[in-house]
RNA sequence: GCUCGAGUGGUGGAACUGGUAGACACGUUGGACUUAAAAUCCAAUGGACAUUAGUCCGUGCGGGUUCAAGUCCCGCCUCGAGUACCA
């Protein structure tokens, strides 16, 4: 009877849905465990090989910690909310709603045959309402928190409204708009409610107000930076410009620092920590105001070089700096008026690609030196980005390269202000090495100390206060599409409102058109029923507007980030209709364990959740502010294309196999010979993909499949070799386009589920990324053969065990050497999980199997645990030996195997010893001996003796179990 | 440009704190079993000379530390990822 992986998967499959195996409790004696994948966008073609290698993983893990005897939590769920849904039903007019269930099912299907030990009870997807309910439920938390910078946490907007009524806003230190007026109680109370709430917008953490984003006028949306090529859409490739908008945002630079802080306490890759850390970009400071004569204006501009404010020769505003219009003089005028109109026009990423142009214009206004008081020209220009900073900088062109190359472009003076350094070719910038000069009371001081007196000196004359500057910015949270959460907000006297948080969810509405309409509003305004009916707490048809008990609704919807935000805590209790989870469900599984995924979401996904997490600790709702302990990033698995070589010869099309490509006088078109100006006129030839599934493991073409898939070919000439056409490989990104996809199914089918398991862990280390190749399969696919043969020994292939009550079939005492086999693959495949080397534990699970088999190993002693060592990696296999061998019910539970040290001490050991590094010899001692001992021995050994030739030795080097060294 | 990571056979990759480099697998070659193929099993497989027994060279390049370096240090080269006028 041979291994047939079909009869058994399916057989286990079946079992463990119908059995809740792998149910979660969230009452439970054990100590609790959390595995969690990142949730999949269900996309309409489905998964390929690549896509389960982190689920793998952490099912791996999963499965080991249930063996280990924990309570373990492993969801699945969908993020299912997204833009191609989205664009498909621009295109046919399809629901996304449909179109992303019948997505669903098809991963679903997809990810069973696999063999997950998900608990998909707990399944949760973003676009259900009664998911989406709880993301707007944050939403409104959010609107009714600001940030106190004296506690360091969020607190209740209504709070702040007391303080305000009571003091005014003199002594609140809080992270809010730079545009808020200082205000006593007095006023407050003065002012109107509509201004009372238009000052606290400015205070809260998700807020309104104009951002600049990157509008495509044609499509009607703005579009990321990323959805932008060369300054045109990269759909349609309409033109896009910079304008402002008012959206919604999220307040996330509050917690910068304290994002920063965190990355400490978790344990995640550096590269990842790095690029958060980057993104965040901390830089310390100081925050100088330069007055501006004879006006009300003042710009402070933030500066990590404070001690070199007396080399400042010049001030550079960004074109869009909001005091541009206000100082800039009348002569000026059309100058700087064309140079806004032309940097406006160019998207961010002309202005990324042209750093080495130099523009910009004199605006004619001076502002005053704070501690000479002398006049400094104030100039615009692009390198001034508006969103960093203030969107001013004061420069010094001695000590900055691009206001060297800026004041060298456009004559302005450049005084140098360093002792003993030559700036006459560019800007030096080595502050460890700079003393100042020509700098009044900074002179002969170093940078560090320059920096402390310069922060001293603005403090004392108010005109500047040391500053920690970040990169980050808050986050714009609108989008104007269909396919995402509404929020759960109207509108009076066009001031934002929550809606009261019983009348949650405020589901998506039916539209007739996803496009955005024609004005410019967000497709939701397509909708016939989308406004807030207050008194009736209910969502009705648009014509009954009236601004007094029915008001608009927000027209945006919530950006893809929005759903991913909290989903982890929401698992813990995914059916809890009266709040997002129970505080008993939270306290138990309190965060993630484990948390595998892409490093793609390093500063979107990762950054937002740590935020959201945040926060959600502040309100209390969370009892740890660090959602995930440990995360890795799994590597991502490319394709191996495959390419046929077209040509022609007259007018007939050939296509040249790849080692007769040469003899045909030809090469392939990227090849080098092919980049080299000769090549003109000669027999270039094309290089086109063919479907990897035609091709086979030895490279070969299956010519009739492939015509059958691009009859266009079906009359050209073939030139083979030796009968068969070899076709040239190359490894890309798995794509449809690309021709190069293998699905995991396909594989399923031909080799197992448990041998996909299998491989894709043996393909490589976990964190690296690797080319797909499923020649190799056949590896594990027949260690998987070995390991059943291994259980069945019997002349006719009958399960092994079976012998057990015929005398002699089974002996119970394993050999010596066998126990030593298993208990050594014990310890290593221990090791390798919690090291997460999934690829080296394989190896040593076929190491182990092939060892047993030359021992002819009968011993159930070994074979039952070894069943349970592999099931958290071939778990249906496993199942069916555990089956076999006599058990009833999963073998997901049973405890994993202790290895015991003492089968794994070697009676001796060869010592190999060496001398000066050459002359090697070993010696044969016990295993237990101490150092001393060895010592001792390897002394009084004759060849010893010789070697070291009456020298005595300098040192003797004993590691015990590897080696011992003699320094003669 | 900056930050991070990586360079080991024909290929994917092993090698724990420096301690017999190339585990395991693919591929290739030869053999067994077969009418044949598939499947399975056995053997060889870093390179060069010797082909019994051995010797020398080998972890991107050049140095260094050490009895001993893929591993540590210094200087380069190449590739990959992220980021980009961040004041």
């Amino acid at each position: 009877m041979g291994y047939d992986f079909g009869k058994i998967e399916v057989k286990w499959q079946k079992y463990w849905a119908e059995n809740q195996t792998f149910k979660a409790e969230n009452d439970s004696d054990k100590e609790k465990f959390y595995v969690l994948d990142m949730f999949p966008y269900p996309s309409g073609a489905g998964l390929h090989v690549g896509h389960p290698l982190g689920y793998i993983a952490s099912d791996i893990y999963a499965r080991y910690k249930r063996h280990k005897g924990f309570n373990v939590l492993h969801p699945q769920g969908y993020d299912s909310f997204g833009l191609p849904a989205e664009q498909y039903a621009i295109q046919t007019g399809q629901h996304p709603a449909i179109t992303t269930e019948t997505n669903i099912k098809r991963y679903r299907e997809q990810l069973d045959k696999i063999g997950f030990s998900f608990d998909w009870n707990r399944e949760v997807r973003t676009s259900d309402p009664k998911y989406y309910k709880w993301t707007q439920w944050i939403f409104i938390q959010l609107f009714n928190s600001w940030y106190n910078n004296d506690t360091d946490k969020a607190e209740e907007i209504n709070n702040l409204f007391k303080i305000f009524n009571k003091e005014g806003n003199a002594n609140v230190q809080a992270v809010c708009d730079d545009d808020v007026p200082v205000f006593s109680a007095s006023e407050w109370k003065r002012l109107s409610n509509i201004e009372q709430q238009q000052i606290l917008l400015k205070y809260r953490l998700t807020y309104l107000a104009e951002s600049e984003v990157n509008w495509c006028p044609a499509l009607g949306t703005v579009l990321a930076n990323d959805e932008i090529v060369n300054g045109v859409s990269e759909r349609g490739g309409y033109p896009v410009i910079r304008k402002k908008m008012t959206q919604w945002s999220m307040r996330i630079t509050a917690y910068a620092q304290r994002l920063l802080d965190g990355l400490d306490k978790i344990d995640w890759p550096q590269p990842l920590k790095d690029s958060q850390t980057n993104w965040i970009g901390r830089s310390e400071g100081a925050e100088v105001k330069f007055q501006i004569p004879n006006t009300k204006f003042e710009i402070p501009v933030f500066t990590t070089r404070p001690d070199t404010i007396f080399g400042t020769s010049f001030m550079t505003l960004a074109p869009e700096h909001d005091l541009v219009p206000k100082i800039t003089t009348p002569g000026q005028k059309s100058e700087v008026e064309a140079y806004i109109k032309s940097t406006a026009k160019r998207s961010e990423r002309d202005r990324m690609a042209d750093v080495k142009t130099i523009t910009g214009a004199f605006i004619g206004a001076y502002a005053e030196h704070p501690f000479t008081k002398e006049p400094i020209p104030i100039w615009i220009g692009d390198y001034v980005l508006a969103g960093y900073g203030t969107g001013a900088v004061m420069s010094v062109p001695c000590g900055d390269q691009r206001d060297y190359d800026f004041a060298k472009h456009f004559n302005i003076p450049i005084p140098n202000i360093f002792e003993g350094v030559d700036i006459s070719d560019e800007a030096y910038a080595n502050k460890e090495k700079t003393v100042i000069a020509n700098s009044d009371f900074l002179n002969g001081l170093p940078y560090k100390k320059a920096v402390r007196k310069v922060i001293d000196e603005l403090e004392k004359h108010g005109q500047g206060k040391g500053k920690i500057n970040y990169r980050l910015r808050d986050a714009v949270f609108s989008r104007q599409r269909y396919w995402g959460e509404p929020f759960p907000v109207y509108y009076i006297d066009g001031l934002p409102q929550m809606i009261d948080e019983n009348h949650l969810p405020i589901k998506l509405p039916e539209v007739a058109k996803y496009l955005p309409t024609e004005t410019g509003e967000p497709p939701l305004g397509n909708a016939t029923i989308w406004a807030w009916d207050l008194q009736n707490a209910k969502v009705v048809s648009c014509s009954m507007i009236d601004h007094k008990t029915i008001f608009p609704l927000e027209l945006n919807t919530m950006p893809g980030w929005a759903g991913s935000s909290q989903y982890f805590n929401r698992y813990m209790d995914p059916h809890n209709d009266q709040e997002i989870f129970s505080e008993k469900a939270i306290n138990y599984w309190r965060a993630v364990d484990l948390y595998i995924g892409g490093s793609e979401h390093a500063t979107g996904h990762l950054l937002y959740s740590r935020f959201w997490q945040k926060f959600m600790f502040d309100k209390g709702l969370v009892p740890v502010d660090e959602y995930a302990k440990k995360l890795i990033n799994q590597g991502m698995i490319t394709g191996t294309s495959a390419f046929i070589y077209r040509t022609k010869v007259g007018n007939r099309v050939t296509l040249v196999s790849k080692n007769k490509i040469k003899d045909f006088g030809g090469y392939p078109e990227d090849s080098n010979e092919a980049s080299k100006p000769e090549a003109k006129g000669k027999n270039v030839l094309q290089k086109i993909h063919a479907d990897v599934s035609f091709v086979n493991t030895s490279d070969e073409l299956d010519i009739a499949a492939f015509l059958k898939w691009q009859p266009e070919y079906k009359d050209a000439d073939f030139i083979l070799e030796n009968g068969k056409y070899i076709v040239g490989r190359e490894v890309e990104k798995m794509s449809k386009s690309k021709y190069n996809v293998v699905s995991p199914d396909s594989i399923c089918e031909d080799y197992g589920a448990d041998s996909l398991r299998l491989y894709e862990m043996f393909l490589g280390p976990l964190e690296q990324s690797k080319p797909w190749n499923t020649a190799g399969i056949t590896g594990v696919h027949g260690f998987l053969k070995k390991l059943w043969k291994l259980y069945h020994s019997g002349p006719n292939g009958e399960f092994k065990v079976d012998n057990l009550t015929n005398p002699g079939g089974i002996l119970n005492n394993p050999s010596p050497e066998s126990l030593k086999t298993f208990h050594k693959t014990i310890k290593k495949v221990e090791e390798d999980i919690e090291n997460f080397s999934f690829n080296t534990s394989v190896s040593t699970f076929m190491i182990c199997v092939n060892e047993l088999t030359a021992q002819k190993c009968q011993s159930r002693t070994i074979l039952e645990p070894l069943a349970i060592l592999i099931s958290p990696y071939a778990p249906h296999i496993a199942e069916e030996l555990w089956e076999k061998l006599g058990h009833s019910g999963s073998i997901s539970t049973i405890p994993f195997p202790k290895y015991n040290p003492e089968y794994l001490v070697e009676s001796t050991k060869e010592y190999p010893i060496s001398f000066n590094g050459k002359t090697r010899f070993t010696l044969e001692l016990p295993m237990d001996m101490g150092k001393d001992e060895i010592e001792a021995v390897v002394l009084a050994h004759e060849k010893t003796q010789q070697q070291l030739a009456g020298r005595t030795p300098k040192k003797v080097i004993v590691v015990p179990g590897k080696i011992v060294n003699v320094v003669g």
